[in-house]
DNA sequence: CTGAAAGCGCTTACAG
DNA sequence: CTGAAAGCGCTTACAG
C-alpha cells in the first residue's frame, strides 16, 4: 500500500516557519542561508520551528530568484558504452566537488537529439552543458546559439571557440602501433576505421596508425583496415571475422576502443588463434573490462579522470563567471600506454 | 578565445517578447503552452517576435509556477559498475519517453550519501525518485521524511510501503546452479557470499544456491562459498584465487553478479584451467561484458528492461496522482537464464 | 539586529 | 479573443 506515504498536502515555506517562530520571513531567509548577526534567542526560535514543519527549501524559488540552478548537462552517447559510463561516474565525482549535479543526457548518436540538448540548453534549467557530439559538426555548431556555457568533449569538433577537452588521439595511437611494431609485428590490422572527411577519432587515431607504420617503414595494407560500425564488442568480432575469412597475413590488431579490441580478442580465440601468439592485440580507452579479460587488454588510457576533472572544472569558471582569460580553450589530456598479456611477449 | 561566446547579458522574458508583438504577455504565455483561440494576426506577431528575439521558456520559472519540475533523481551505487550503468541507460530511456529527465545520484556505498539522496529530495527540484540503497535498512527507511514519491529498486528493502520493484533473486540463482548441476557438476563455488543478517542480494541469491543444491541431495560445502568484496570483478579473482590455493575440489562457480563471475572466469583461465572443460561459470545480471568474454558467460538474466520500465512508471503514475490503487507495490520482474559458452556441453 | 517592499519569469483564473 | 491582477517561494537591497 502507498498510502502509508501519501505526499503532504502542502510543504511549508519560509512565512509558515516565519509564523511560527515569530518572527519575519526574511529572518528565516538569513537563517538558512547561514548570514551571520541574528540574536541567539531568536535564532532558537527560528530553529526550533524549522524542526517543527520539517522545512525544505523550495530550490527552484531559490533558483529562480538567484539565476542559477547549479545544475549542468552531461551529454554522452549512451551509458551503454564502459568508456562513457566510466567518463559519467568521474564528471559525477568531479561536479560534486564543486557544488553541481549532473543530468545525463544520451543522444545515442541521433543528430536531432544532439541538436536537441544545445538549442534547449538556455531554457532548460541548466548552468551549463558537457558536451561529446558524435555526429554534429563544428558548422552544425556554429547554427546554433547555445543559451549557457559549453564545453565540448571529445575529437570531433576543434577551434570552435567553445573551451573543449580532447585526447591524444593522434599519439596515443602512434605510440600503441609502436608498441605492437617494437614486438616484431608487422601486419597490423586496425579496426573502427572510418570514411575520409568523417572528422573525429577516427580519423586521428588512424593518423597514429599511418605515422607509427611509416617510422618504422611498413608500408600501409589497406586490406588489414576494417570499419568498426558503432565501435561495440559486436563490431570487433566482426571485422575480425572478416579478416580471418580474407586469409591476409596477420599478427596484431589495433582496434580503435577497448570494445573493438575486445571484441576482436573474441573473435580470435574463438576462431583458435593464441593472444598474443599469433596475434596480439591493442586497445584504446582503458576500461576496466579490459583488465579482466583473457589475456588482459593492453590500451592507451586516454586520462579520463583528468578530462572529466578538466571539463567541470572549465565549465564552472565559465558558470561562475571567473576570468577564462588564462583559460587554454583547447586542452589535451595526457595518455599513457597500459601494457598487458594481450601484448606481452612471452604468454 | 571564449569571447565569442559570452552568455548574453540578459535572456529575453514574455514581457520583451509581448512588447516587440504589441500584446499582453499573457497572450504571448498562452500561445507558447499551445492553446488556441488566439487571432492568426495575432499569432503571426508574436511568433515573429519570438523568433526575432529568440526566446527560451525560463522553465525554472514555469516550475516554480506548477510545482512541478519534470525532473527525476536515478539513485544508484556507481556508473562503474555496467549493471547498473545499463540499468540507468534503460531508465533514462523509458523516462525520456514519458517526458522526464535524469538525475544520476552515485552514492558509491556512502551511507550519508543515501541518506542525503531522500531527505534532500523534498527541496531538491525533483518530482520523484528511483532509489536502489546498498547499505540503508527498511528502518532507515522508516526514519526520513521522504518528501517526495519514491520507487525502490533492488532488494535490501521489502514491504517499507513504498512501490518496489525487484528481481527474482532466489528463483534465478536457484535455476543457475541447477543448470549446473544438470550438467553433472556437483562441486559448485560460490562467489558473493555475505555474512546472514545483511539482507539483501546476497541472502537471496543464496538461498537460491542453498535450494538447488538442496533438491539434488547435494551437501552444502561451506569451503567453496566466497565472500565478494563489493562484488567487482578484482572480487571474483580474488576469491578463485583463493580457491584454487584451498585445494578444496570443485568443478563450478557460481557468481552473483557477472562481474564476479567474469573475474572468476579470469582468474581460472589464468591458472590454466579450461572452462567449461574443467569449470563452469555462471553468473547474474546478463550485462554486456559477459556477451563477449571467452568463453561467453552463461548468465541470468534478470529482465533489466522491464524494471528500469516499470520503475519509471510507477513513479509516474505517483508524481502525476494517477490512482495507484491497483498498482501492486511489490513487483518482481520475470528472469531468463542465458545459455552461454561458460557452461557449454562441449567447449 | 529585524521588518516592509520589490522582483526573479512564469501561469491561471477573472473580467471584458 | 485579449488584458489587468495575483501569486508560486525565495533573496536582496533598503530602512529603521
Amino acid at each position: 500500500m502507498v498510502s502509508a506515504h501519501e505526499t503532504p498536502a502542502k510543504r511549508p515555506t519560509i512565512y509558515d516557519v516565519a509564523r511560527e517562530a515569530g518572527v519575519s520571513h526574511q529572518t528565516v531567509s538569513r537563517l538558512l542561508l547561514g548570514y551571520d548577526g541574528i540574536r541567539p534567542a531568536t535564532r532558537t526560535r527560528v530553529e526550533a520551528a524549522l524542526q517543527a514543519l520539517d522545512y525544505r527549501t523550495n530550490l527552484t524559488a531559490r533558483n529562480l530568484r538567484n539565476g542559477r540552478t547549479g545544475m549542468i548537462s552531461l551529454a554522452i552517447p549512451s551509458l551503454n558504452q564502459p568508456y562513457f559510463a566510466e567518463l559519467a561516474q568521474s564528471v559525477i565525482r568531479a561536479a560534486r566537488e564543486v557544488g553541481l549535479r549532473v543530468f545525463v543526457e544520451t543522444m545515442e548518436g541521433d543528430r536531432d537529439r544532439e541538436l536537441a540538448v544545445l538549442s534547449r540548453s538556455r531554457g532548460n534549467l541548466v548552468d551549463g552543458v558537457i558536451f561529446a557530439p558524435t555526429v554534429l559538426s563544428a558548422g552544425d555548431l556554429a547554427q546554433v546559439t547555445v543559451g549557457c556555457p559549453l564545453v565540448l568533449l571529445g575529437d570531433r569538433i576543434f577551434d570552435s571557440g567553445y573551451p573543449h577537452v580532447a585526447m591524444a588521439n593522434s599519439e596515443g595511437a602512434r605510440v600503441a602501433v609502436e608498441h605492437l611494431i617494437a614486438l616484431g609485428r608487422r601486419r597490423v590490422a586496425v579496426i573502427g576505421v572510418e570514411e575520409p572527411g568523417n572528422h573525429g577519432a577516427a580519423e586521428l587515431r588512424f593518423a597514429g596508425y599511418r605515422a607509427a607504420l611509416d617510422r618504422a617503414g611498413i608500408p600501409f595494407d589497406p586490406r588489414l583496415a576494417f570499419d568498426g560500425g558503432e565501435w561495440l564488442k559486436a563490431g570487433g568480432v566482426h571485422a575480425v571475422d572478416q579478416l580471418i575469412e580474407s586469409r591476409v597475413p596477420f599478427d596484431a590488431v589495433f582496434g580503435f576502443n577497448d570494445a573493438l579490441a575486445l571484441g576482436a580478442l573474441r573473435g580470435l580465440l574463438r576462431a583458435g588463434f593464441s593472444v598474443p601468439g599469433d596475434v596480439a592485440v591493442v586497445g584504446f580507452d582503458d576500461t576496466e573490462d579490459g583488465l579482466y579479460s583473457t589475456p588482459s587488454l593492453t590500451s592507451i588510457n586516454p586520462g579520463r579522470d583528468d578530462i572529466a576533472r578538466t571539463a567541470v572544472s572549465l565549465l564552472d569558471r565559465a558558470i561562475t563567471g571567473a576570468s577564462t582569460e588564462g583559460d587554454r580553450s583547447e586542452i589535451q589530456a595526457n595518455f599513457r600506454l597500459m601494457e598487458r598479456e594481450s601484448t606481452a611477449t612471452r604468454t
